[in-house]
This record gives structure tokens, sequence and C-alpha cells, in this order.
DNA sequence: TCCCACCAATTT
DNA sequence: AATTGGTGGGAA
């Protein structure tokens, strides 16, 4: 019997036809798909991933195989067809899928696979030493779970618990039961969660079980790691979003933890979501999947209105710990307004700071928005400061006494003058955290003040020592963006001030409800996690608007009941699915005619599928690297007629020049 | 008529 | 993505 002698191979090129064919030699090892080859593409070299084996040559002129790399192959049969559903699904090539779903070495070559000696186990098997009983909700849930994936069901579930609820010991008792009958388990948690801290919380529970895998880990260290979940030495995987890709064999769940946070979805190509990836993996192995939020998405939560999910409620915190009081300051009323000093901190606020400063206990500030002043503007002719590069309105930040570009980072030196209508009439406006900080020293001298943002903690471990001085009470009041609002737990918090609720309600994004409502909810979920019970401050000049009301009563269903509707008649997720295709050029007019062209194309087939244009819209003020963009949104009932007439539209758009990127279910 | 810059199609 | 061959405008 002949073995067959041409091999089709995935290359991360973003071919549309997906893969080029290569012929293998006599005298080269038989190949099964999911190897790594060596090819030649342009006389340059490659490292690719064989999909399939052929007998005969597709088209003439077919090259040889240069080199097999691997083996035995590093993509197992399931992972081969999950790259290629998502090739499909996000308009790229299956080689672009593969790598993004394997770890970044791995498309250098080199990398084979080798047993290192290493069966020193590091780590006492140290099973389950801290296990708490579950409450009864918690065992509710776990039972629910256990019997799903016991009776071998492809099953999702949403677990919607309030903050503190103790979601995490219901993912560990359903993994501990798993590990137990020899199969894996995969945990997704945003970036910013995988703190030391967190890990250590499933490394006690499961030893060298576990497998850990994001983003700061060394290239060494993330390969060690993947070999360790291939060879079946770690059954579970915590991990951010890439996670869902690791190579756990006998896969029994999925845990999604904070379901709804946007981090889930990659920015670049592919631009998946590790929600809908997950799915498809879990339908394809036979694994249950868990969605964890105390604020789920819109999304999550109607599938198990609809019935495709199952919704388990854990209602109550742990050790009955009341949520905490949460009070609305209407910022509009003169009342609100300080005695003096800048408009940021309400009289209410500045005497709960003053209260729980007296008490000796710690408080959080919040503001979605760091630098110092938002804008620098001129009163006489209106003129304000943006990039030239991507026009957007530069931010002042008064350490570095400069002007920044928070998309590209251009440094700017504020000038004295109006550049453009040269008169001595600029000032600045608005507020970011570091100048909160300012008010904040001014207004309490006493007090030991920290700062948490994007800037202070740019160092590389700055973001632990602020948030460990924090713990240890070295500081009273930490001043911070969103990255304080989420996960962490400081027992002697006991205030919340949310600076203003309404910076990321006014952007235009049909998401900006749902994105106010999760940060007042999680940032009120920060309070109150000790002893002492919390309270919470939120300054709003819109304190009748749903997401601040609902987030007030700790009532999410409030918020659903409202957000689905106007979700409902704008036909947005999850009542459709959108597409966005993103142009870009040099010149406005170039953005704007492939745009046109391309909503010209998609008209005339308008009749294959029921799918509707909106737009194509420019970008206004802002480029890209310096390109002019213009946006076209596609939304239909259904994904399969869309993503088909957009492929053969934009491949055959090719002709115009410029950068043209699909992006499928945008954020 | 030649040269160069920019454009656009192909990759097995 | 990168490279290679094509095109068209401008200068000599």
């Amino acid at each position: 019997m002949t073995r067959p002698a041409y091999v089709e191979v995935a290359l991360g090129l973003p071919h549309p036809s997906g893969t080029l064919q290569y012929q293998l030699p006599p005298s080269a090892p038989a190949v099964r798909p999911g190897q790594r080859v060596a090819v030649t593409v342009r006389d340059k070299r490659m490292i690719g991933y064989v999909v399939s084996l052929s007998d005969g040559p597709a088209v003439p002129g077919v090259k040889p195989v240069e080199e097999v790399i691997d083996e035995e192959p590093m993509v197992s049969a399931g992972l081969l067809e999950l790259t290629r559903w998502m090739s499909g699904r996000y308009l790229c090539s299956w080689g672009q899928a593969l790598e993004a779903a394997m770890p970044a070495p791995f498309k250098k070559g080199r990398t084979k696979l080798k047993s290192k000696g290493r069966s020193a186990i590091h780590g006492a098997e140290s099973e389950a030493p801290d296990e708490h009983p579950l409450t009864a909700p918690q065992r509710q849930a776990y039972d629910r779970i256990a019997s799903s994936i016991n009776s071998g069901r492809s099953e999702t579930f949403l677990l919607h618990g309030v903050t503190g609820s103790g979601k995490t010991e219901v993912y560990l008792h359903v993994i501990r039961d798993l590990i137990a009958s020899g199969k894996g388990s995969i945990v997704l948690v945003p970036e910013i969660s995988l703190t030391p801290q967190a890990i250590d919380r499933f490394h006690s529970r499961f030893g060298d079980r576990l497998a850990v895998m994001h983003s700061r880990l060394t290239p060494a260290k993330r390969v060690e790691e993947w070999h360790r979940v291939r060879a079946g030495k770690a059954l579970v995987v915590v991990g951010a979003r890439s996670a869902i890709f690791a190579p756990v064999k006998d896969l029994g769940l999925v845990v999604i933890d904070e379901e709804q946070e946007s981090t889930y979805k990659q920015d670049e190509t592919p631009r998946y979501h590790a929600r809908t990836v997950a799915e498809h993996r879990c339908r394809l192995e036979g694994a249950a999947l868990v969605l964890g939020s105390a604020t789920p998405s819109l999304e999550a939560y109607h599938a198990t209105e609809t019935g495709s999910a199952i919704r388990l409620e854990l209602p109550e915190r742990v050790e009955s710990r009341p949520l905490p009081e949460v009070r609305v300051v209407d910022m509009r009323l003169r009342e609100s307004a300080p005695a003096r000093g800048e408009r940021i901190y309400s009289r209410v606020l500045e005497e709960e700071v003053r209260g729980t400063l007296a008490r000796g206990e710690q408080a959080m500030l919040l503001l979605n928005r760091r630098g110092y002043a938002t804008y620098l503007h001129c009163n006489s002719c209106g003129h304000v400061m943006t990039c030239p590069n991507c026009r957007v309105t530069l931010t002042f930040h008064a350490d570095k006494s400069s002007l920044y570009c928070h998309l590209c980072h251009h440094r700017a030196v504020p000038e004295k003058v109006c550049p453009k209508c040269k008169l001595h009439n600029l000032h600045y406006f608005g507020a970011g955290t570091q100048k909160v900080e300012a008010e904040t020293a001014r207004l309490f001298p006493q007090a030991r003040i920290g700062r948490m943002d994007s800037d202070s903690t740019a160092r590389k471990d700055a973001h632990e020592t602020i948030l460990r001085a924090f713990k240890r009470r070295e500081i009273d009041l930490l001043i911070g963006t969103q990255m304080i609002a989420k996960g962490h737990d400081f027992p002697h918090v006991s205030l919340i001030g949310v600076i203003s609720a309404d910076t990321a309600l006014h952007l235009p994004d049909f998401r900006a409800s749902e994105r106010t409502f999760d940060l007042l909810t999680q940032a009120a979920g920060r309070a109150g996690r000790g002893s002492i019970p919390g309270r919470v401050i939120v300054q709003t000049h819109v304190p009748m608007h749903y997401s601040v009301q609902a987030a007030k009563d700790h009532d999410y269903r409030e918020f659903y009941d409202r957000e689905i509707e106007v979700r409902r008649e704008l036909a947005v997720p999850p009542f459709s699915c959108l597409a966005r295709v993103v142009f870009s050029a040099s010149t406005e007019r170039d953005a704007m005619r492939q745009g046109l062209e391309l909503a010209r194309s998609l008209e005339l087939t308008q009749t294959e599928g029921r799918y509707r244009l909106l737009g194509p819209a420019p970008c206004p003020n802002v480029l890209q690297e310096g390109k002019h963009q213009w946006n076209l949104y596609l939304k239909a009932e259904d994904w399969e007629p869309m993503l088909t007439v957009l492929q053969t539209a934009t491949a055959g758009l090719k002709k115009i020049r410029g950068g043209i990127v699909v992006d499928v279910d945008p954020q």
C-alpha cells in the first residue's frame, strides 16, 4: 500500500483558501494531520500545520516539504476541527486560527517534544486541605452541574451569584470530582484576576495537577505548561482567554468566570470571543460549560430565558454578609457641590471619607479616567488640543507636565497661547485620577493616599506593590480606574466612592448601560467584605438612569428587564448577529470609497440572506496609525448567510487598496 | 524613452 | 505579511 504523497498545510497567512499543498518526499517520515512541517513559501521558510493528506497534486508545480518537525501530531483532531470552525466564523485563515490556538514559540519551529526528565513533583500533592463546606444554594448548583456531567449531556450553565457569594467554591467542587474520574477542566478568568493570590487558591487545592497559562509567563514556561497538560500530568488549567485552546485530552468542564468581561474578545486577528469558542469546543467534546457572573452579559442571561442555558442562582453572600448600602448623589444639585475646590467631592462623599478615616477604616475612590485634566481648551475660540496622529483629545498629566494621547502615547508640552487664535486663554477641564488624588490630598492632608491606574502601574511589579500596601493598611485611601473595581478582596474597606458613574454611560456603544451597571455593581462588591458593613456613594448627573438605580438596589433582574427591551427595539445582540467591517486609508475619501463599494456589492446580494447594512459611516475625529477609518455594520438574524456573503464580498474587494478588517461579533 | 514610485495580485 | 511584477506619470 502506498502512503499519501501530498499534504495540505495551513500557514499563518491571511490566505483566503486556507491551505497550500506540498509534496512529501519519499525520504521523509510519514505524517499525520496536526504535525508541523517546514515549507517554502515564495522562497521563504515557514512553519505550518498539516491538516490533511492526499494522493495526488491538485495544482501544478507543487513544492516539496522541507522538513517534518514533529514526530507526532501537536494538534489533536478536536483542535483541528475547532480551529477550522473558527476560520469560517471569524473570517480568518485556518493557519491564523491555529497560530492563535498554539503557544507562540511553536510557530518559530524548533520546539520539539522532548521528555525533559522532570518527574520531580514540585509542591506536595496536597489534595483539598482547605475545602469549605457548601452553603445550600452552592450545593444545589453543584448537584445540578455534577448530575449533568454524569449524564454526559453537554449543557451550558449560567452561575449567577452576587459578588462574594462563593461561585469559585462551586467550580472547585466540580473540578475535584472530575479529577477523581480522570477528566480535565479549563477555567478562564480575566487577565486581571490572574494574580498570585488567586492562583494560590487553585494551587493549594490541586497541587501539581494544575497548569497556569497567562500572558506574563515566559515563552519557555508557557511551552512547559502546555506539555504538562498535553501529557495528562495537569488536569486543571487556569488561564486567560487563549487557555480555551489548552490541549486537555478528556475535557469534562469549561468555566468562564466573569463571563461578561470584554477581555474574552481578542482584538486582533483572529478576533474570536472565548465564550463563543468555548461553547463550540464543549459541544464538540461533550463537556459542560459554566459561565459565572454577578452581572451576566445580556446574551448569557437571555440564553437562560430562552432555555438554551440553565440558570443557577446564588442569591446571598457567604456568611450572610449584607450587601452594602448604595447612596446615589445627584451632582446637578447645588447642595451636592463642595464648599470650595474642584467639583470632585460632593459634600456627602467628603463627609463619608472623613468618617471612614476617623474610624480607622479604608476607602476606595473610583474614576474611570486616568490623567489629571481631560482636556486643554481655549476659552476664546473653543479650540481643544488634539493628537496630531489620532486626533483624539489630549489628556493633561500633571506629574509629567505634559499632554498625552491615550491612544498612541504621543506626548506634547502644553502651549502658553492657543495655537489657533494666539490668545492667552487656555484652560484645563475635566478630571482624571491624578486630579482626584490632588484634591484628596488637599481635603485630607493626614490621609495616606495611593493611586492605581495604568500610569502608576507601568513599572513591572507596581501593581502588586500598591495592592499589597493597601492590604497591609499602609494606605488609607486608594484612588483608581476600573482596575481597582474588580475581583479584589480587602476586608477593611468600608467605603467605595464612585466619583462619576457617567463616564461610560454616554459612550456611543450599545453596551454602555451594561458596562455602567457592571462597573457600579462590581465596585459596590468591594465594600463590606470583612465584618464591617460597607457603604457606597455613587455620584452622577443622571441619578434616575436604570443602570444607576438597579445597581443601587443590587437588582440584576431590574436592570435586565429594562435593558433587554432596549436591545429588542434596537435589534442588537442578543437579538441579532453583528459584524463590523473597518476600512482604513490615508485619506478620508479612500476609506469612504471602499466602504461605499462594499456596501453596494452587499446590497446586490441582499436577497441571498436576510441581513441589514448600517453605514458606511466615518469614525469621527479619530485616526488609527495616521489612517482615516470608516465602519460598515452588518446585522442579521443568523450568522451563516451573513458570513458567507461577507466572505465572498471582501475577497472580491481586494482590488481596492487599503486595509479592510472584518470584526465578527465586535465589542 | 527611461525611471521611479506607487499599486495590486499571488503565495502550493 | 511580504514580495514581485505592472502601470502610469513625469522628466529628459
